[in-house]
Order: structure tokens, then C-alpha cells, then sequence
DNA sequence: TCAAGCTAAATTGTCGACAATTCGACTTAG
DNA sequence: CTAAGTCGAATTGTCGACAATTTAGCTTGA
């Protein structure tokens, strides 16, 4: 027998920081808005003490700030941090793709390209490109990622700038870039890593994720940004 | 009128957090060893409220595991960790290094010349070459951090390796780089940056973070490093 | 009219106690 | 003698309440 509807998980703390953080890259707690722990606390029907346990974390992961005394708010973005953190994401990703030059089994790129040949399908065929684009790219991240072998690496990308990143994607999802480029991109790294050119993925990886935080800027520009809104005033 | 002696941070959660950051860097908590609540609250005096919160910071610095009804435990070192660990910090230095050649200004340049002067004189002349080495390479590093102007990056470099990487290298404090050798790398990096060369500034420091690596993999191989104590049993 | 000071309400920080779970020692059956 | 089971002590997770600080509104004086 299966729990599916009820996600139970060990301990209130984590329980709470997987929701939190959910609200939060989802815009439910908008931007720059203020945390009343008392309001959070009676909303989840849990006491202040793993809510704040988990705020803590929140603070950790990048969502948001917090004073003493004062409390806890969400974070506000603006085009310097997220110019900082695609530099970052460049320069460990970039790593990435080197590693998985070196470690990544036969298997695992067959797979990759398989990934990739569904994703051209996808457009090809599909006029749904919105879906094809957003998982399609976050999937062969998270492999070339993953395929480095390297646990700090893997930590700090799919933990502690995953969320940030969705949270910028999802506050500029208007103009995203060209999912036929990108794809293109990803077929030119794959054959670098699968003929085993550290040097060459990383070099595409780099350019590839410096040309997305070139378009993300654009888009920024476009839209002001301070209008995430969801909950109540 | 100054305090010095008594560092009263604004909340004890914090006051804790730094402390009990320097118990497992130092080595007063030994590696692995099991981590107390009741004990650590009562020796500092404080309930279990704060004493958690810090422990939840503690864990995202990656100096402590925690599992659900089980505890706390403090990190042990391996040599996969350290090689991942120098692997990341060569990708994000590396790009540190590039964008500081590109911002650095004239003044930060001289200043920092004039830092690996006087870390030249204290090695002609001191026969301290610990302190030497290890301050100096430390402030070299933390400067051309600070000088990539990247927030991200420096909060990760600064914030959240930084501890992992002194326990390190306290733990292998026996055969350390040599400091001559380390000095001349740091003027070729800093040639490289004062003359706005970023690829080569990059290349550099990936060097020589890679060739640090390498030596304090031959010090762990050595030096069985499974046994830090200071505690009690 | 505006700035400074004061008061009260609300929020955050901290504490001690209770509930739930884990771990160890002991017992007991095979 | 070993392995499973049981019971109790200890530890972790959670809660509600109190203390300390901040914030907002009001008053007061220049």
C-alpha cells in the first residue's frame, strides 16, 4: 500500500523547508515580502520551533534573509545577482562537463543522446515547446552534472543554486531562449564529452550557459522585474 | 570604549554558530565523533533552541552530518572529499582569478605586490615559515576573491568552503607545499592578472590549486588521518 | 507643521517541559 | 552459545509560554 498524497517525511524541520521552498520559487510568498513566523507557523499547524529551524535553511539555500530582531524575507532579484550567479554556474558546469569527459560510461551517453533525440522529437513534432524546453534542458544538466562523480560539485548545483536558478527562469519565462538553439548546444557539448575532449566541453558548457545569462539579462531588462504577487496584502 | 575580549554577537544562535565552527575546525570536536545536544547546551549554557538552529548552519557548512532522531555527528575527512573538494575550489577560484584580471583596480594590484613582498622578506629572513605560508597564502587568495566582485562566488568561497578547506589543511598540517614554491606561483598569477590577462590568470591559479591538491593527497596517504582528539571519550 | 519622545502592541529570541523515537542491556527461548 | 525479543534509560523532535527587542501610532513641544 502506497502513500502518494500525503508526503510524510521524517521530521516537521524538512518537511517545512521542502514547502517553503516550493512558495517560494513558485512566487506564493512574493518577492521581497515579509516571513511572520507566528502567521507561517499557525498556517502549517506546526509551533515556531521547527518553523524556524527551517528558515534557517531557507537562509542557507539563498531564498531568503534574515535579521535579528527584525525577521525573515524573501529575497529580491535584480540583474547583478543573477549575472553572479550564471558566472558561477558557468565556472562549475563548465567543470562539470570536463569531469563527465573523463568518467562518463558508454552507457550514459547513449542514453544522453537518446534524451536529446527525444528532445528534438519533441520539437519537431510537438507545439508544445515550453514543456520540451524548461525539462528537456534541466534533465541534461543534471546528467552532465551528476556524471562529474563529484559530490561537492553535484551538492552545490542541485542544492544550494538549483532553486535560485528555477527562480530567475521562472520570474523572466517569457522570453526564453531559443529551445532549437539550445538544443543544438546540447548536441555539440554531448559530442565533445563522448569523444572524450575535456577541454572542448567545457569550453561549449561555458558558452552555453554565458549565452542563456546573456538572454535572461535581456528579458530582465524587458520586464521590470518586482511584481511577483500572490498572497494577500 | 571597545570589547574585545567578549564577542557578544546579536543572537546566541550566531554566537554559537562561530563557536562551535571552530571546535570542528580546530579539532576540539573530534572528526566523526557524536554530538550531544544536551551536553553541548549545558556547557555553553544555553537551552537546545539555539543551540539547533546552529547546528542546522553547522550542517549546511557541511562540517556536521544530521540524521532524523539520531543525531549529530561531526564530518569525517577522506580523500575523495578532499580531491572534490580542490576540484571546486580550482573551477571557482580559476574564474575568480579571470574576473579579477578584468576588475581589478591599479591600487588593489600594488597593495597586493606589496603582500607578496613582505611574504618574500619573511621567508629570507624568518625562519617561521608556517605562519608565512599559511596567512600569506590565505590572504593572497582571499584578495583575489574579493576582487572577482562576484557575491556568489565569494559567499561560496568564503562562507561555505572555507571551513571545510582549513580543517583540511589542518589535519595534513605536517608536509605542507612548500612556500617558495607557492610564492612563485602567486607572483606568476598576480603578473598575469596585473597585466589583465584572464585566460592566463585562470590557468594559473587552476595550476596552482591543482598542484596543492595533489600534495595534500600525498599527506593523507601518509599520515593516517582518523585520529583527531581532544575531547573526552 | 514637523520632529522628537513616549507608550503599547506585535514580533522575535529563548527557555523548560512533554512526546516520540532510538539505543543499549538484559532476558529468554532455541 | 547464539539470536531474537523486551524493557527502560537516554536522546531527539515538538510545543507553549515568557523575556527582549522592534515597530507603529500617538502625544507633546518647539
Amino acid at each position: 500500500m502506497e502513500k502518494v498524497t500525503q508526503i510524510k517525511s521524517a521530521t516537521l524541520s524538512d518537511d517545512l523547508t521542502q514547502r517553503l521552498t516550493a512558495e517560494v520559487v513558485e512566487g506564493v510568498l512574493p518577492l521581497g515580502s515579509k516571513i511572520s513566523e507566528p502567521e507561517l507557523a499557525k498556517r502549517y499547524g506546526v509551533s515556531r520551533g521547527p518553523l524556524r529551524e527551517a528558515l534557517v535553511k531557507l537562509e542557507a539555500l539563498g531564498l531568503i534573509t534574515r535579521t535579528a530582531n527584525v525577521g525573515a524575507r524573501v529575497i529580491e532579484l535584480n540583474i547583478e545577482d543573477l549575472l553572479d550567479t550564471y558566472t558561477l554556474r558557468e565556472a562549475m558546469e563548465g567543470m562539470a562537463a570536463r569531469l563527465a569527459a573523463e568518467l562518463i560510461s558508454e552507457q550514459e551517453v547513449a542514453e544522453l543522446y537518446t534524451l536529446l533525440d527525444d528532445h528534438q522529437a519533441h520539437l519537431d513534432s510537438n507545439k508544445d515547446e515550453h514543456y520540451a524546453s524548461q525539462y528537456g534542458n534541466e534533465d541534461f544538466h543534471l546528467r552532465i552534472i551528476q556524471a562529474s562523480q563529484n559530490k561537492k560539485l553535484i551538492r552545490v548545483l542541485t542544492q544550494d543554486l538549483y532553486a535560485t536558478i528555477r527562480m530567475y527562469r521562472r520570474y523572466t519565462a517569457d522570453s526564453r531562449p531559443d529551445p532549437r538553439q539550445a538544443l543544438r548546444e546540447h548536441k555539440a557539448i554531448l559530442d565533445a564529452i563522448a569523444n572524450r575532449e575535456g577541454d572542448l566541453a567545457e569550453l561549449l558548457m561555458r558558452r552555453h550557459i554565458s549565452r542563456a545569462a546573456t538572454l535572461l539579462k535581456k528579458a530582465m531588462l524587458h520586464d521590470s522585474i518586482s511584481q511577483g504577487n500572490s498572497g494577500q496584502p
